[in-house]
DNA sequence: CTGAAAGCGCTAACAA
DNA sequence: TTGTTAGCGCTTTCAG
């Protein structure tokens, strides 16, 4: 069908070792018999064969990345980041999205496997309820360099990357509290996953700091997506005490807030001071200057994977898994935003 | 290194074709015998090596798609549609992202090809400039099925699923007009794109239907990003004879310009009518309410991977090369800022 | 500096 | 129903 080395090797009249050394550069090949090669290579459009390659040698040189959501432009950035690093070391990546879905995360595993990647740089699905023993179990057996980005794996301590979103979280309630501000609502994911969790204590550490007391009624916890933030935000402005703030600790839910707000032609940050927590591009853009802690998407991808190159240089030499955890911290963005009106 | 089918075999004590068998579900293997091999694969935390089956079928069952920029949601939105119907076929997908540049592009062909993935659906660099006799060689040389998602390759004619932008930009121009504009301007890309030509063609055709001539200073063409719609917007809104509707073609630059207006404290659509081409999913989350066409993003995912399948089968039958081309018509959104103030 | 040949893990005739 | 064997395209000793 496609023409191989030894189509080249017969248009060369040499050997399919010559062909193959002027291919990788490798070993002692005359100049002129490196030419008769090349113009062959040339003649016949000729594309060595990655699979064959990597059958032979017993490397892809390709690592496997499994993210939650590619559409979400958090791990957009994140990609890009990862991306540029592998580029620059010659790694192919396979991308799998699983949708937050655990059966399509463990599908995605196992078609990694099945490629023969070299190792998986990957955000595990939120739900830490989803983590059974099979679960780990796989991820255990890998017998491949796996490393965390941003996730959380219960019961388990694997090498990663992660985000400090407590400390965001602290700083960016605090700069509130500096503000002026007292009360001081929440909008929240589910307490189950890491960052949720993380954002949430964050928020009632800044609180405590400042022996503001934690009312339940500011307290909103519940899915990262815009229907319910909406809904979230409406009932906070209904309450007796309403805030004169809210943290809206995720992108997604941002939107819901802005729309209720929106609707009641309440201006920000006049009539509500709002944090939000990873930023929505398209509001910045048009000038809604929403404060908002950022996580480190880009320098996320690539810490990530450059922690798995180095691991996977190890791997050759001892026998060992080493554990290595990085912590980024987010940076804190205000936009004026977090002031209380006067 | 890991484990292969034969440690299956000597592990069930059989031979390595009888494994390879209950592994494809292949010719007849007793039961009590498939029974054995499970349980060996099992027992051996055993994975199919996909490059050895590859190598040994010359079929990859992987196909490669080539975008100009993952962090588009509109991309996004096409890979969803992609990845869907590549699913329910069992096919693998190796996703590049070309920034929209034409270098990155060719490598990517390259490190297609390298993996002899078997079609290629893609999105050409927009550029048009960009496709020299080298770019195109390299295309017609693929000797594999190609599909085209709404870009345009300048000389050549290869199967794919377009967007109709000219009906799309007619549609939404005219019904600015039959809410009373005349006064219409353009915020568009550059011209040796095919989006930005035709929709500018759209825009065109709209206002000589309804003998509205055509204002120079009206027209405003450059590049699909928010700083230029930004500066763009700035400029229109200190033409002497102010336009009462803008048509931004692209979803970047609705940023910019929304940005611009809420600069100058315009409200949409009051102070300014506005039509986009191609959906800002946060403006409209939080009810900015702007109207607009909206391309048919994960349906033209789903069709352009539907067709390759299509030519991935015809293409055993007989050695012919079809055209084939579909074109989708996006849908018009009136979101109440097509109408003008009263 | 170059060639011959074994082998990477798997599939697919062909035999048995 | 099962086993034997010849490749798939390439790399890599080992000889020459």
């Amino acid at each position: 069908m496609s023409v191989t080395i030894k189509d080249i090797a017969k248009a060369a009249d040499v050997s399919l070792a010559t062909v193959s050394r002027v291919l990788n550069g490798s070993g002692y090949v005359k100049e002129t018999t490196r030419e008769k090669v090349h113009d062959a290579i040339k003649q016949l459009h000729y594309t060595p064969s990655a699979i064959a390659r990597s059958l032979s040698t017993n490397k892809t040189n390709t690592i496997g990345v499994i993210i939650p959501d590619i559409n979400n432009p958090f791990f957009g950035e994140v990609i890009k980041g990862i991306t540029q690093v592998a580029d620059e070391h010659q790694l192919n990546i396979i991308l799998c999205d699983t949708d937050d879905c655990k059966e399509k995360e463990l599908k995605a595993i196992k078609l990694l496997r099945e490629q023969r990647i070299e190792g998986i740089l990957m955000t595990p699905t939120y739900g830490e309820e989803a983590h059974d023993s099979a679960y780990m179990s796989t991820l255990d057996n890998l017998g491949i360099p796996v490393i965390l980005m941003d996730g959380h794996v219960k019961y388990a301590n694997y090498s990663g990357v992660f985000i400090d979103h407590v400390q965001g979280a602290y700083d960016g309630v605090e700069a509130l509290i500096h503000a002026g501000h007292e009360k001081i609502a929440i909008i929240n994911g589910r307490l189950d996953s890491r960052p949720a969790k993380e954002r949430f204590l964050g928020y009632k550490k800044a609180l405590n700091k400042y022996a503001i007391p934690l009312h339940e009624q500011y307290i909103f916890n519940g899915e990262y997506d815009h229907e319910r933030a909406y809904t979230m935000t409406k009932k906070i402005l209904l309450l007796e005490d309403r805030p004169t703030a809210i943290f809206v600790s995720n992108n997604l839910s941002m939107l819901g807030c802005v729309k209720a707000l929106n609707e009641q032609s309440l201006s920000i940050p006049d009539d509500m001071a709002i944090l939000g927590f990873d930023k929505v591009d398209a509001l910045n853009i048009i000038g809604m200057n929403i404060s908002f802690i950022n996580g480190p998407t880009t320098l996320m991808g690539k810490t990530g994977m450059n922690m798995l190159i180095e691991s996977l240089e190890k791997q050759k030499d001892v026998h060992m898994r080493e554990l290595k955890q990085i912590t980024l911290l987010p940076e804190l963005h205000l936009k004026g935003s977090e002031k209380k009106s006067v």
